[in-house]
DNA sequence: TTGCAAATACGAAAGGCTTCGTATATATTT
DNA sequence: AAATATATACGAAGCCTTTCGTATTTGCAA
């Protein structure tokens, strides 16, 4: 079973994602790009995500080398798995619909899902 | 600005949303068919979620009962714009996708989210 | 080789969440 | 009225998350 990451972890998960395997040093600086977070703590947060397994570490070098354990769309699947559970009661429609419908979803987003749709139903 | 729930607090609201307002007792009850809880566990609960402002209370009687004061469509607003931001950086119609397809999304499912789609862009 | 810079390790504080025990108040029953 | 049952109030323990300070190690440069 996949764990469920804090919003904090997942911060740093998405750096990850994005850009690959890096030091906390890199990964500290894109961070203060968003908001200020000293070094330590980066520091320590990558050290208790490679012991949750969230990270793995590559010791070779003096300054450690990070990188994600898990994929990016096992945790989209996971986070929206929850919410289908705790608040929508299991309806997948009715999720669905709230991401689409009670908001601006632009006319291009729509015609992109229905697009979507289209190439999922020729599976 | 609409708070984000835990998870403990979305098991107590789940309940109110789908049988109305109730006492501590009631709701504790209801609780228990799920998972062992104490009944001054689900009391100081409800007190603290009145507290946030999650809830509200009638103490009219000696039993008091509470209500939620967010309506379910509105966390489930909250909590998708979350995730959309935190896990699959804004990308709506990839949560959507991942909603629908990494999955057993049925043809039932999928033809009821087409017909949704419709009525949505009919406004 | 001594000193400075940069990295990791570690501990701990502060705050939030969840759980429950105990105390107290209020009803109900005998 | 006394005993029992049922409610709320309150405090605090245990755990987790986030943050950072300090200590230690390692590499590089003067």
């Amino acid at each position: 079973m996949i764990s469920k990451p804090t919003d904090s972890e997942l911060e740093i998960l998405q750096i990850l994602w994005e850009f690959g395997a890096m030091t906390v040093r890199e990964l500290n600086d894109k961070l203060n790009k968003e908001r200020k977070v000293g070094y330590t703590t980066s520091l320590k947060m990558m050290q208790i995500m490679t012991e949750k397994g969230l990270l793995s570490r590559d010791t070779g070098e003096r300054s450690h080398v990070y990188s994600p354990l898990l994929q990016s769309e096992e945790v989209q699947f996971t986070m929206l798995e929850h919410i289908l559970k705790t608040v929508f009661k299991g309806n997948r429609s009715n999720l669905v619909l709230q991401a689409l419908g009670n908001q601006d979803a632009s006319p291009e987003e729509i015609s992109e899902i229905k697009s979507l749709i289209k190439k999922l139903e020729e599976k």
